[in-house]
DNA sequence: CCAGTTAGTTCAATAGTTCCGAACTATGAA
DNA sequence: TTCATAGTTCGGAACTATTGAACTAACTGG
C-alpha cells in the first residue's frame, strides 16, 4: 500500500493540474487538506463516495503534484504540497480555493 | 449554425470552469482570445486539431461561460466573456493565463 | 442563377476515462 | 489466530472525447 509515486512539480503541466482540480469531490479534498493538514482518507469528509473512488481521487491528486501521501500504520496520511505547488503555479491554488463555494 | 447557447455565469460551477480550462488546446484558444478578441475558428491557431474537434472545444468553452460566439456570415466570431467570468471567479482566469507555458 | 468553395455543425463509431462493487492486502487489536 | 479496519486493485458498466464523413449555410466568380 505504501509505494506512493510523487512526481516532480516540473513534470506537472498546467492542464494536468487544472484537470485534477476540476472535480467537486477533489476540490473538497484539497480544501480540507488546505485547512487541516495530514488527514487520512476518512478525514477528508468526502466519504459519500465509495472507497475505491476515493482511492482513485487521491491518486489523481498525487499525480498532479497536489498532495503527498505516506503510509502510517494502516492509515494513509496526506498533506498538500502547497509550497511546491505554489512555486510551480503561483497564485493558482489560492484563486481556486478562494472561488470555491462555501 | 447561429443558435448558440450562452449560460448565465451564475449557472457555471467552479468545477465546470476548471474542466473547460483543463485542456491544452482550449487553454491555447482562451489565451489567444485573451490577446486578440473576436477571432474566428481558424484564427485561434489551434488548427492542428480537426474541425469537428475544434467545434466541440468551442462548445465546451461556451458552456463554461468563457466565450461568446456569434455568427458573422459563414464565420464564427468568438470573444472571451472576461468581465463576466472575472466577476464570477475573481482572479481565476488571470492566474491560469499567467501560469500558461509560453 | 449556378457551381464551387469555405466555415462550421452534426452524426456515428471508436477510443479512452471514470466510477464503483467485489475481492484482495496489510496493519493492528483482542 | 481471528476479527476488524484502511486502503488498493481488478474488471465491467457508464460516460466522455476524438474524429472522419456527410451535411448546412453563406460567400465568390462566371
Amino acid at each position: 500500500m505504501s509505494d506512493f509515486v510523487h512526481p516532480r512539480l516540473t513534470d506537472v503541466s498546467l492542464a494536468a493540474a487544472l484537470h485534477a482540480l476540476a472535480d467537486p469531490v477533489r476540490l473538497d479534498m484539497v480544501a480540507t487538506l488546505a485547512g487541516s493538514p495530514d488527514l487520512n482518507c476518512a478525514g477528508t469528509g468526502a466519504c459519500s463516495v465509495p472507497k475505491s473512488t476515493l482511492s482513485n481521487h487521491f491518486k489523481v491528486l498525487r499525480n498532479a503534484g497536489l498532495i503527498e501521501s505516506r503510509a502510517d500504520g494502516r492509515d494513509q496520511r496526506n498533506r498538500l504540497r502547497r509550497a511546491e505547488f505554489d512555486a510551480r503555479f503561483p497564485g493558482l491554488l489560492d484563486s481556486v480555493l478562494a472561488n470555491r463555494p462555501a
